[in-house]
DNA sequence: TGAACATACCTCGACACCGAGGTACTACGT
DNA sequence: ACGTAGTACCTCGGTGTCGAGGTATGTTCA
């Protein structure tokens, strides 16, 4: 999830990784809080790996900033985790809204769709949190006023996610 | 999360690793899936911590079952976590889950109320996921269709979760 | 008979996460 | 002159995650 969005945001522009934690932390730090000593070492590896090239200039105000540029090969990395992510990425709605907020980085229509089809199938499968034996339970079938919440409030978001990928599919295919 | 799904689960009744496994599938295994190797070792934290015993049992058909119980200092446990959560049990819609599926074991209803008014808090907070300096964006003022959606669901959901926390919070401030 | 699958538990190793702490410079108020 | 806060980057160490693999027994079906 987060190197995604390193590469998503690197993907728009140049940044130095202090301004990358700024981005980062409004895009997911209301979930959980984007530290450092994450941030760094992921910075790390993704440079290691050759997704990213630094160069340093000298700091505003402060310190120098290593400056991040996605690669070539970085931007072949992103196109590929947007149009083939795990199984998580769809599944964990965390992961699935960063993944989101990037997809506009592929290029083709019909990729963009073919991830949001996913996303539909995973969404259509009965599912619940609460099971009796293998039937998954309804919300109203629950004595317990918190686990009806869990059902209330997950139906609720599917119905309008469903609603928005619906909507949204049918215009990307009417743009093929 | 995993560990608060553990000593939930225990609380209801005795289970083998197993079954435990299980139980814990139907409820978190649609989000990520809980792997034996994530499992088991959880099980010896809480067993070296004092918070539930082990008692060896031939199995029903194979190999012998380890059922746990929870033990007097994991029920207070359990309740400490319940009534006490961290930041990220309140922020992160999946641990929130969690937590609500098993906040019926915290006895008091004012503490449970409690709970709930930390998640109000948090749904209160003007928040987005993008933003334009410090001003949070709506989703009428973004182009990108796919960064659109993700703040129409998260509103859908919010505006639903807000409603039930209302109504619900209103009923529990009612037993009292 | 034998393969496949379910039950039931376990270890190992690689790696990601993250709090605590460190370095160094600038700016501002008192 | 000094403390505090912001900018900007980093390491270290403890801990949690999890794929891969191992062990053993029971059932089911060809």
């Amino acid at each position: 999830m987060l190197e995604l969005a390193i590469l998503g945001f690197l993907c728009d522009t140049p940044l130095h990784g202090y301004e990358l934690r700024k981005r980062l932390t409004a895009l997911i730090g209301h979930v959980r809080p984007v530290p450092e000593s994450t941030l760094y070492p992921a910075i790390k590896r993704l440079e290691k790996a050759g997704l990213l090239a630094r160069e340093t200039q000298p700091g505003a105000t402060a310190a120098p900033r290593q400056v991040l540029t996605l690669t070539g090969a970085g931007r072949a990395e992103l196109r590929d985790r947007l149009a083939s992510p795990e199984r998580a990425d769809i599944t964990d709605e965390n992961r699935w809204f960063v993944l989101l907020a990037f997809l506009r980085h592929l290029p083709e229509p019909s990729a963009q769709a073919e991830v949001l089809r996913r996303r539909l199938v995973f969404l259509e499968e009965p599912a619940s949190f609460f099971y009796d034996g293998d039937r998954p339970l309804r919300a109203e079938e629950l004595e317990d006023p918190f686990r009806r919440g869990v059902l209330l409030i997950a139906r609720a978001t599917g119905e309008a996610e469903l609603r928005w990928l619906r909507i949204t599919l049918e215009s990307l295919d009417g743009h093929l």
